[in-house]
DNA sequence: CCACAGCCTGACCAACCGGTCAAGAAAATT
DNA sequence: AATTTTCTTGACCGGTTGGTCAGGCTGTGG
């Protein structure tokens, strides 16, 4: 056996080139939806032609689904912080901080999760119903502990999810609504203001404070 | 037969077909965005042959934006309610009850509403800019009032708006999700539910109970 | 070195798209 | 009844789409 510390050309070459389409079919899914993208301009973004593109991802769905999926995971773990914490304003605290630095750093990723979903999940159904529906019922569990050992006020659980992926994921999703009345971009000081006021009226809003 | 079909006069038959087609519309717009909507799904569904929508609506865009203008004066006269109000748990809880039971009746609507300003609005930037930013003004006005004369804590008004806005429309936009985790649609009752857990959380998150 | 497998791509195609148009049907006006 | 105006629609068109394919190119193992 040889030694394998050093990448091969050719798994390098596939793995690049993935991550660039992978990357432009984001953007354009993002800004377009799925019927409104077209292959041709994925490819022009990820600066291959569009015959490449189709070697590496069969049909345009396939490669949705691909980006769906990525984003997907991304959501996933971002409450993994509220696991382990002793109660709703470290848990739930570090779950809105978490998700608000998704929306601004994958504001793409959340868009197309939005129009998924807007439109019926056609790719991603059975996610919906194994994987988020165990997530959600392990932090509805969490909750109601919560509850019961009087850190927070009896609020309905899934509400409180719904909430606050609501509210953190409208600072994608709406991101351009809110750079138009704000006058243009969020610096990074209003960024921390719409963490905390988020943090506050919803950890308010639970009796957590 | 007592009933025998009358010849419908000329205005009559321009509003009833621009009523069914703007309705078809609705729906089509709603479930497959603006590029992966056709004139021809929109005419089956409106059973008039796709000619004939040219006829009333001369491009696709022409159509696409009545639809969205439709919506948007829904979403305005929403807050009427909020303005007479003496404080905010009568003010806020009002808005929240109008605008939940928008996203029940209009989860279409409220789609392509969030379609347009997803793709960064290239239809509707104009009334962002006037409209929408005059009627924020105003409310952030009302609620600066509000917060002076002790009636809820000092919250941030943008950001209170903000997330009023997402969390209505979550259950329009994200009806889907909430369906699937819900295992089936929203009954009344769960309708019911979700209004009170939104008017408890937020009007405690702002101080208002 | 060779031979093979993986990678690349210009040219092409059937299907579908938004939109047009001319000719006719139906209602309104005279 | 005659004429004008509005409405209806099948057939059609240029352009675009997702997807294919043959054949060239290149890195890799023997």
């Amino acid at each position: 056996m040889t030694d394998t510390a050093r990448p091969l050309r050719r798994t390098e070459i596939r793995q690049q080139n993935e991550t660039l389409i992978l990357q432009a079919a984001e953007k354009v899914f993002a800004e377009a939806g799925f019927g409104g993208a077209t292959m041709q301009l994925i490819a022009d973004m990820a600066g291959l032609p569009k015959a490449n593109l189709h070697y590496y991802f069969a049909t345009k769905e396939d490669l949705y689904r691909r980006v769906v999926q990525d984003i997907f995971e991304i959501w996933l773990h971002a409450a993994d912080s509220m696991d382990q914490a002793p109660g709703p304003i470290e848990g739930i605290g570090a779950y809105i901080q978490a998700k608000m630095e998704i929306s601004r750093r994958h504001p793409n990723g959340s868009k197309v999760w939005a129009f998924e979903v807007m439109h019926r999940a056609p790719v991603i159904q059975d996610y919906l119903e194994t994987t988020l529906r165990a997530w959600t019922t392990g932090r509805v569990r969490l909750i109601e502990r919560w509850i019961a050992e009087g850190k927070m006020a009896p609020v309905d659980p899934e509400h409180l999810l719904y909430m606050l992926w609501a509210t953190t994921q409208h600072y994608a999703d709406f991101g351009h609504q809110i750079e138009t009345l704000n006058a243009g971009p969020l610096s990074d000081a209003d960024w921390q203001k719409a963490t905390d006021s988020v943090k506050t009226m919803i950890l308010r809003g639970i009796g957590a404070l």
